[in-house]
DNA sequence: TAAAATTTTGACCATCTGGTAAATTAGAGC
DNA sequence: GCTCTAATTTACCAGATGGTCAAAATTTTA
């Protein structure tokens, strides 16, 4: 009896089912992480039985390997985008409000994520050290040239990838943090977010 | 049959594995998180067995609080020690130095922190909306003066000081993610990162 | 509509995990 | 050494958890 993983998802109730089950899991696995999901917490998030779960994933890690890879192909995205033929102020800012737009937009894939680094990346380290490094790598020569053209200051490029990540993502994966330090004076995490990071970033990088 | 927890640590042999109780948690959980790790793990770490380690700690989550409440007793000083009537600059600059080496010096405590804000900050939630509330919003106001008094550039000081947050826990927090990034190109994460951390925001406070 | 395929369920397991109780051993003070 | 206390171990338990299986229900296809 095949699962019907493996093939390409086809009816309407397993879309509609695989969907729920993994909209579920982000929920439940970005709250609080792997081990500390349960599949019974997913399947009642998602409104159906355990093993109806199991029966569309082949056991928790796969549902948790289904969603990351999902999430890693778009989370290169952003950095991909980086025209090196465009202008280095230019492109260096529309980097990181895509990378701020995507905390907003998605948190839950963002804490996925942290979650996963915090805890050692045990489960995307060939992700991390393979096509990661490779971009990441490819950016800061270009971000070295930027700089060496005199486009923008001198600065090590990869703590400069850095700093964007660390800053960006901090505010979806410390949004609990940054909510109630803040209590009720704040409504929305990004209200000055942008703005902020903006005017550092444009100081930061001017020569 | 009173727990020796509740009295103050006197035998030799009390203080001796307390503390390598402690010291062992600490490695599992700020690893795995709390659900993520066993006392099985934390026993065999600390080179006990579990129903010795109940002997000294009340259950799992008594071994947590005994971790956080040491740790956020430290947490608060590097913010705690920015001194109103110092030079403006000098202050947050020493700040970001002393935040910086808490993360180099103490990254296990920084990880089981960020552990618990990423999934939502259950259990610290009170010392976040109070203690941690009251010292934030007092030092944003010395922020706040000493760019009125035109020392340093005007910008929103919650969000400067949260860009100093992000900033230099992302070493100690995302250490998995920067060393597989760089690979063995990089020996120590925090080689290029006070150089990197102090240019920037030499530049962000600059007028 | 009947057969075939898909989906769902209920009952069940084996293992893990936090925790307990009682008995045994080691250590400190006299 | 002897006694009292502190420390440790062995054996165990109850509930949670990931997962299985065969039967029942539903949907699709011919």
């Amino acid at each position: 009896m095949q699962r019907p993983v493996r093939k390409k998802p086809q009816t309407r109730i397993q879309k509609q089912n695989i969907s729920a089950i993994l909209d579920a899991a982000l929920e439940v696995f970005s709250a609080h992480g792997f081990r500390g999901s349960t599949l019974d917490q997913i399947a009642s998030e998602a409104g159906l039985s355990k093993p109806n779960v199991l029966y569309y994933f082949n056991g928790k890690e796969a549902i948790h390997v289904a969603l990351l890879s999902d999430l890693l192909d778009t989370w290169l995205d952003p950095l991909r985008a980086m025209n090196p033929s465009g202008n280095a102020r230019d492109e260096l800012l529309a980097y990181i409000n895509r990378k701020l737009e995507l905390s907003r937009n998605f948190p839950r894939e963002s804490r996925l994520f942290a979650n996963e680094i915090v805890q050692g990346a045990p489960r995307i380290e060939e992700f991390l050290k393979g096509e990661l490094r490779i971009l990441v790598d490819e950016k800061a020569a270009v971000i070295e040239q930027w700089m060496d053209a005199g486009q923008i200051a001198k600065l090590d490029p990869h703590h400069l990838i850095f700093s964007i990540w660390a800053l960006t993502q901090h505010y979806a994966d410390f949004e609990a943090q940054i909510r109630l330090v803040r209590g009720d004076k704040i409504k929305d995490s990004y209200a000055g977010a942008q703005n902020f990071v903006e005017t550092i970033f444009n100081k930061i990088l001017t020569p």
